[in-house]
DNA sequence: CCTTATCAGGTCATCAGACATCTGACAACA
DNA sequence: TGTTGTCAGATGTCTGATGACCTGATAAGG
């Protein structure tokens, strides 16, 4: 049983179209201060309808790639980071992963030492449940990897740093797409839930270098898993 | 003559949708994992058009605050940071500032340390480069504040870590908005100027540690300065 | 009894067309 | 010359129609 993956959805029209302008803009062959065609001839040469085109041009205009003008037209803008940031598929594109996966870790272990400092006792409860969840779910892997991400969130709000929390969060979307494609055993799921133990004990016991050491040491082990498991980045 | 003051253009009805969507969600109204009515019936109860509705939610979903199932419908997720990126204002209306702070001074002593690590001798000679910038425009205080932001930024670079850069230079934009209230005297200036210059030794010299530290007692620094500046968080 | 087909209802995806509003340019007028 | 009228073209918005997809209920078949 299983073996079977999630079928990766096609991206819509509107993403499609997202994606294009984009490009068109990485490339050069749109600069700043340009004027893009009108939304029907864009329409027009894309073959697609007028709404697809505006729901591309509404997302491009709020993270700040172009400006819709009434009337005059639709502008592109000298951008910022955010569609960076918007499109993590990019960052697989342009092997930014093992970067991604750095900063989770560096990230990770710096909101571990916070929150065993701060963690109040709701906060160690919180952990408590969280891990009692991913015993109980110890036998299906589905769900598993679902409750061992829950556990670093938690831990992640005990740091009592939400704008901290919140980056972490974001990096933890691109992990899970790329920690779908790991093949996970259950002594792997069982070696994690017994990491994930010492790190309460760690925070519980409000020891912030063992909770940074261990989870330091937890994080290793899963990155040597997944670079073992796709082998690509190596030599010079 | 003149009473006649710009009339300031209204936000476009998806814009207000969408943070009528998002003014839901930050009131706990609607809940993470909920499902949202149907865009036709969003429609009716704002009144306005589908096509409108779509726009707003084309939006959310890219930045992770909704996930969109076709024939399913619209479910509110756990967002991470994009949101409040594309919104700063409410980060300070959330009352984050000082938490933002505290996090730029976690990242950025964690790049000084990747910097010194990794540098190569363009990455020095950047950081030499900007330097001497800063140090021209001691006299002018405001090309002197941009040149100081400037030599952290060109820091983060050599800490080669984009993903890290990145997150740095967002939280760094908030940053500069709060810094413009600051007032900044010459002997600041020369003392700031000072810190880069031993930072920038640190670096040369490959000195992970000293980078550190010299970047936490930079940054405690202008931190003090900042909350003395605006006496309000003070007392239990 | 269990499995598989089929159907109906709800939902999102997309398109096409219509009208409103704004902008800029130019013609018409005084 | 300067103001006003008009128009083309752009975005803003709404509506209706069609298709694709998911869910749950029900019927057909083994």
């Amino acid at each position: 049983m299983s073996d079977f993956r999630a079928i990766p959805k096609s991206p819509s029209i509107p993403e499609i179209v997202l994606e294009e302008i984009q490009r068109l803009i990485a490339e050069g062959k749109v600069r700043p201060g340009d004027h893009l065609p009108s939304e029907t001839e864009l329409a027009e040469r894309f073959g697609v309808g007028r709404s697809s085109i505006r729901e591309a041009m509404r997302v491009l205009q709020l993270i700040g790639v172009v400006e819709v003008i009434q009337g005059k037209g639709t502008f592109v803008r000298q951008a910022g980071i955010l569609p960076l940031m918007i499109d993590w598929s990019r960052i697989s594109q342009t092997g930014l992963i093992s970067e991604a996966m750095e900063a989770r870790q560096f990230m990770e272990v710096l909101l571990a030492r916070l929150a065993a400092e701060r963690a109040t006792h709701d906060d160690i409860e919180a952990l408590r449940r969280s891990l009692r969840q991913s015993e109980e779910s110890l036998s299906n892997m589905e769900s598993n990897v679902r409750a061992g991400v829950d556990f670093h969130l938690v831990l992640a709000d005990a740091a009592h740093n939400q704008i901290l929390a919140l980056m972490y969060r974001t990096i933890t979307d691109l992990y899970l797409e790329v920690a779908r494609r790991m093949r996970i055993t259950p002594e792997m799921a069982h070696d994690r839930f017994h990491d994930h133990e010492r790190l309460l004990e760690a925070v519980a016991s409000r020891d912030p270098q063992a909770a940074a050491d261990i989870m330091k040491d937890h994080l290793d082990k899963a990155y040597q898993i997944l670079s073992a498991g796709e082998p690509e980045t190596k030599s010079a």
